[in-house]
DNA sequence: TTCCAGGACCCTG
DNA sequence: CAGGGTCATGGA
């Protein structure tokens, strides 16, 4: 199915290959990605961009929550702009939308990036893919369901290379065979569904607020690494303790409940 | 060869 | 709590 899509101020490059999603590829001038159990090509076109869904059952309301083509991101972006810093980053990143992704898929996903670089955690979360999700057509799999990687043994989840990672996704995965908890973390206060997901094995404060926003649309939330460390040095040198709670407290201090996005232009910006 | 990659865990003091 | 070592893997 083919769908057209009229938006603004929509970069498919900045978001879709940005590191907050591993799946999605630029063949050519269209991204190519899974998304459920569905292909999605995605390609530029005047005035928005044009999909179209292969093998699959993705429909239009489904890619519009996905894409956050439905988001107000002119509110969002002029709320962050009363700072001078993200103005700045804006001048060359804006068109950077945070997706609203599968929890399931990126709480794994995340995991995965634990001392890992952005280049291998799409080439693990590939073959993960690969070994071990249904697959949907010639060379596209789906993401393993919650189940299959509950079910393997460390060994066997190695050979897709992630490494000490696997147990944790394993554990991760058997915990959440036992008590299905995703649907409830959207109920959650932000702290709370915060602490929830550090309850699972390799998951730490940094990972929880990657999924959190990343995937439940908390955009309120601010992953802290050492990028967001270095950018708390060069623009905003205050007195917050080098502590994960309190740079969190800090960056809402800063930008509030846009606080995820506007640590995301940040983000971008510093990182190159 | 060594170091680092969007960290988290575990053990000490 | 704060500070270390450790964990697989690939690329520079």
């Amino acid at each position: 199915m083919k769908y057209e899509f009229k938006v603004k101020n929509y970069s498919l490059e900045k978001t879709l290959l940005s590191g907050q999603a591993f799946r999605w590829n630029k063949i050519g001038d269209k991204y190519v990605g899974v998304v459920g159990d569905s292909i999605v090509e995605v390609e530029e076109v005047p005035g928005g961009f044009a999909t179209e869904v292969k093998h699959g059952s993705l429909g239009k309301v489904d890619l519009t929550r996905y894409l956050a083509v439905d988001e107000d991101y002119e509110s969002i972006i002029s709320a962050i702009s009363k700072d001078k810093a993200v103005r700045d980053s804006l001048e060359t990143h804006k068109g950077y939308r945070i997706l609203r992704q599968n929890p399931y898929e990126a709480l794994i996903s995340f995991i995965d990036s634990a001392n890992n670089s952005i280049r291998n955690i799409r080439k693990q979360v590939d073959t993960l893919s690969m070994m071990f999700g249904e697959r949907v057509s010639e060379d596209y799999y789906k993401f393993p369901d919650v189940d299959v990687l509950a079910g393997l043994t460390e060994e066997e989840i190695k050979k897709a290379g992630v490494g000490f990672r696997g147990k944790y996704m394993i554990s991760t995965s058997q915990e959440l065979v036992k008590n299905n908890i995703l649907d409830k973390i959207s109920e959650l206060e932000g702290n709370v569904a915060h602490d929830r997901l550090k309850e699972f094995h390799g998951v730490g404060d940094k990972i929880a607020d990657c999924v959190l926003l990343f995937a439940y649309n908390r955009l309120d939330r601010v992953p802290i690494d050492v990028w967001t460390r270095r950018i708390f040095e060069k623009y905003y040198s205050r007195s917050c303790k080098d502590k994960y709670e309190e740079l969190h407290e800090c960056a809402s201090a800063l930008h509030g409940k846009y606080a995820g996005y506007a640590f995301s232009f940040l983000f971008e910006a510093i990182r190159k």
